[in-house]
DNA sequence: GTTTTTTGTCAAAATTCTTGACAAAGTTGG
DNA sequence: CCAACTTTGTCAAGAATTTTGACAAAAAAC
């Protein structure tokens, strides 16, 4: 049944949807798709698809790649992104980590790098370091800024999309409201998109990673923050105001420990990476034996510490862990019952932490959420490990590049 | 920016389109819209309106109707539905109460009835008595089933849509998976919509209620079961398997009271129906003087009871559903954080509480949303007050019925 | 009473899809 | 090994629906 109000179309629309339409199938089908089946998925016919694709080749914005198709008849031509149209650079800032990659607009990671940061210590600090990074690589590369055709940003705050900034953002002091995307269009002269972390990471966990494809998918990302990315319809949600999916404050225990927000017993201020090195110092002080008590003094202990402690068999370090599990389990637990989605991708620090984390995690999930949603919710570690979310930051940027290669010259309304 | 994937449009599908959020624009635009406006509003131009616009008329689907206008140049000529092309049914079925009602097709309430219910009865008992009721209320109107385009029907439980039932739900013992639409539409002979009363709710107060034409839109039914339907885009938000908003069941509290769903300290069992019963009992054999120790001993107090004795100052009924709101504000507050609304409308049994539940359920919001989040929601009672479902259930009929006529002799794909 | 403004309509042009036919390029089976 | 079959991709003609641009209609403003 028709169930969208209020939804018209413009015909100088109806080509440009299309045109789009058949581009983001062929970016997302991994080894290519054939002009039939495009247009057996989107509902056309096979000679209206025909001008289309013969438009993007035009613009070289796609190619032809040789089968090796083993059906009945005459063997379809698969049709792929060209990789070598131009470069995109993806930036992922946490709290503690900075990940930046590049990739070809096929969207293959050509060079990455994480390195340790502090969020906290303000834009003009970590903005330069952002800089020296994306250029070092670019330079291993033999590129210059001038080749990418676009740069994503992901930050760990509530975005104001059209101002390019966050707004009051609980792990970012210093922050609050500076121009993120305009300081960094001015330095490096090419178009910036800033999006959330989580939201990021949904999109890139949707398009390449663990949720390919699906309807409603939520990404859950564990760091110092902990925050949610929903993507509904092949959309990232972002609620009214650009500030959806901050399931990090969400109340866990009416009196719980004090968070930054300045609200109590929020998830993050019991299962985040402040709250999980709180409590392996607590464990340490009471005197009992864990690796991380030998972490150098003057560095603050992060969740991947400990993370990598558990993994490496750290009684202490896997008993937080598993608390924080079922914790934020809790979190996922509400978040199911009230989104149902297909699928829940839990990744930052969790991609690390394996099933210490993830089965107390689960289980609780599964005694916390109804039945009707909880039976159809598959819970998983991201694919994508640590970089969900700059690799989404980077299909951000190529949609832009992309929409408007394939838009030039042609008008558009609304 | 363009920013949903994969999303095509087969020519034969535009006009359609068109013709329906013309159809819609009209239904929701309280007094009657212009051509002229239609075109604006719907980026199209009037030129394209009008063909719509006559084939619309044709079907008597709408009517045009004389102005009032104090502009400049040519009076528009105002189009609204026409009222009498037929009548809906509208049917909210609560876990204690049953409300039909009958609407034309303008959605202009004819009559209505709210009885007391009890949804525990199981399937035979409470359909029987919502076949009855309809029945009375078509008598005294003088009209029979066949008047009737479609029938609305809303239930407190997680929906298969598809199915036409309930899938598991907590609070409406006896009903899982019993075929509901396939019983009412064999009863009646008429075409049956089954939703779900908080998704209902979240229709009804988006189209004539409280959040009329908002982009992100909460509804939160109080009653025996706590529920949210979340209208965003223009449309119901179901999640993958059609049981998205059960906020009832999010946990408040970790280890607190057992839930009919199985779990601990969800938000239903500590401030649903029975919970804030069970708290006036407590209250009662403490030997505190309330209004509702008179009730009679077989009747089941409901919230409902509750609420009157407050808004008579009955101080142990205040003081109940004060701390009631302040548990529903803490759930609110996280369906904040996570969804990011611009109105949050409170419905159901709140609807008769007033200030008494939602003043501590708004300062329990602010206190435990985001800032960026909380600054721009709106939090409201439902302008419908307890219809608001019955309302939502016309809607979603009429919107079938408007659909059907609409298409009639015209094709679509998929 | 003329000018201005806005609404609604019409015919012609434009756009983009579908229909139906067909060539191309393989596989399958006797 | 060749004919029959299957599927893909393309083409020209036709169809559907919108836009463009012009204009009549209806009321307010000057």
């Amino acid at each position: 049944m028709f169930s969208t109000y209020i939804r018209s179309i413009p015909t100088q629309n109806v080509k440009y949807i299309n045109k789009h339409a058949v581009l983001d199938l062929i970016r997302f089908t991994p080894g290519g798709i054939s002009r039939a089946e495009l247009a057996e998925r989107l509902s056309l016919t096979r000679a209206a698809v025909t001008p289309i694709v013969d438009d993007l080749l035009e613009r070289r914005l796609i190619q032809e790649t040789h089968n090796r198709s083993s059906v009945n008849g005459r063997p379809p031509i698969l049709l792929e992104i060209n990789p070598d149209y131009g470069y995109i650079a993806g930036v992922d800032m946490g709290a503690a980590h900075l990940t930046v990659l590049i990739a070809n607009f096929a969207a293959q990671v050509l060079i990455e790098r994480e390195v340790g940061f502090e969020i906290a210590d303000g834009p003009a600090v970590c903005l330069r370091q952002v800089d020296e990074l994306l250029r070092t690589l670019l330079n291993e590369l033999g590129l210059g800024l001038s080749d990418l055709a676009a740069i994503g940003v992901g930050v760990p705050g509530p975005i104001v999309a059209e101002a390019g900034m966050v707004l009051a953002p609980p792990i970012m002091p210093g922050w609050d409201r500076f121009p993120i995307r305009d300081a960094l269009e001015a330095r490096w002269g090419r178009p910036v998109l800033l999006g959330n972390d989580a939201e990021l990471g949904a999109l890139g966990e949707w398009a390449y990673g663990a949720g390919r494809m699906e309807q409603n998918l939520a990404y859950i990302k564990i760091g110092r923050g902990i925050g949610a990315g929903l993507f509904i319809d092949g959309q990232i949600y972002r609620g009214a105001t650009g500030s959806a999916g901050e399931i990090g404050h969400m109340t866990i225990r009416e009196d719980g420990p004090a968070c930054t927000c300045g609200n109590r017993g929020c998830l993050e201020a019991i299962a985040g990476g402040r709250a999980v090195a709180a409590k392996v110092m607590a464990a340490i002080r009471c005197g009992r034996r864990t690796e991380l008590a030998a972490l150098p003094e003057g560095e603050k202990m992060t969740i991947a510490d400990v993370a990598e402690a558990a993994a490496r068999g750290d009684l202490v370090a896997q008993e937080v862990l598993a608390e924080a599990g079922a914790h934020v389990g809790i979190a996922i637990a509400s978040l199911i019952n009230l989104f149902n989605p297909n699928i829940v991708v839990v990744g930052g620090a969790a991609s690390k932490m394996g099933d210490v984390f993830m089965e107390p995690l689960r289980q609780t999930v599964m005694k916390r959420s109804l039945p009707a949603a909880s039976q159809s919710v598959r819970i998983t570690t991201a694919l994508l490990g640590g970089r969900s979310s700059a690799i989404g930051a980077t299909v951000q940027a190529l949609s832009l590049a992309l929409h408007e290669i394939a838009l030039d010259r042609e008008g558009l309304r609304v």
